[in-house]
DNA sequence: AAGAAGTCCTGGGCGC
DNA sequence: TGCGCCCAGGACTTCT
């Protein structure tokens, strides 16, 4: 569940948690969690500094000063927490499904020791990742897998454009969610920026006229930096560096609000499966 | 080539 | 009170 947001919010907040500190121990509990062997893993690790903290789509990637970066997924229900050598963490009085109670605990599967602090994976359903990949071929990596355009990066109209003339027969927001068209979005805000640009979700691409296009185009780094600003959603699972949840659920416009009056003109919002996804949209103000 | 379904996994919420 | 079932969905794989 954590997207772009999220993964952002835990990057900015991380960063300076994190610089020039040096990792001195791993302790992985969980080894399916780390794709890499776990001795190599270990070795490029330990001793090494953090030198920078960046993201790529909805990878966290941490590079190291022994020339590799570790390259986290989060998936669904994966944290990074940071616990001070001395210091609380604050959870916000959120409902929580206790995964941050008594950290390390049951959840956490990696637990990292660093100078002045533990830097912890918690992950309830176990579906997150760890890898190791040399710093140098990372932007491989990511051409290997397909990853799309940043869309909180240089994002022009014409790209988009043309990306959505190359898949005239999917519906659109299967197409916002495939990671290789768009980089970042998930389940919450493709129905967001459906929402905000008008569009239903089942709109096949080729019949989406250039200003829907257009407003899509738009709504899509509209609706992320609106969540950024308020830290991300916490819808269940996520958490900031420091345990608190972000501040951006009741302000959604649409995900999470089957029943509820539309924002913009109060028909209820219905909730429909849309590739084995639930899909939140107005029946009324989107077309 | 697109889309449906299966896969990993746990806990919450529901009906009975 | 408790059991069985479904749901949540990121991204990959397999089948149609």
């Amino acid at each position: 569940m954590p997207e772009l947001p999220e993964v952002e919010v835990i990057r900015q907040e991380l960063a300076p948690l994190l610089a020039g500190r040096r990792f001195t121990a791993v302790d992985a509990r969980l080894k399916k969690m780390v794709l890499t062997p776990l001795g190599r893993f270990r070795r490029a690790v330990v001793g090494s500094r953090i030198t920078a903290v960046r993201r790529r789509a909805k990878l966290l990637l941490l590079d190291l000063s022994s020339g590799w970066t570790v390259a986290v997924h989060l998936k669904m229900t994966g944290q990074l927490v940071w616990v001070p050598e001395r210091g609380t963490l604050r959870g916000g009085g959120h409902p929580f499904h206790g995964a941050l109670d008594g950290l390390p605990n049951r959840y956490s599967h990696i637990v990292f020791t660093v100078t002045g602090g533990q830097l912890i994976f918690n992950d309830l359903r176990q579906f997150g990742f760890l890898k190791l990949v040399r710093s140098d071929a990372l932007e491989r990596w990511f051409a290997e897998q397909k990853i799309g355009p940043e869309p909180l990066e240089r994002f022009p109209f014409a790209t988009f454009n043309e990306r959505l003339k190359r898949r005239p027969r999917s519906r659109v927001k299967p197409t916002l969610l495939d990671q290789r068209f768009v980089a970042g979005l998930g389940n919450i805000y493709a129905d967001e920026a459906l929402f905000e640009a008008r569009v239903r979700p089942t709109r096949l691409v080729r019949t989406l006229t250039v200003s829907e296009r257009r407003a899509l185009w738009q709504a899509i780094p509209a609706v992320l930096r609106r969540s950024l600003r308020h830290r991300g959603t916490t819808f269940r699972h996520f958490r900031r560096p420091d345990g608190q949840p972000g501040a951006m659920l009741r302000l959604l416009r649409v995900y999470g609000r089957e029943g509820q009056p539309c924002r913009r003109c109060g028909t209820p919002i219905q909730k429909t499966r849309l590739a084995q996804r639930g899909t939140h949209a107005c029946p009324n103000c989107q077309r």
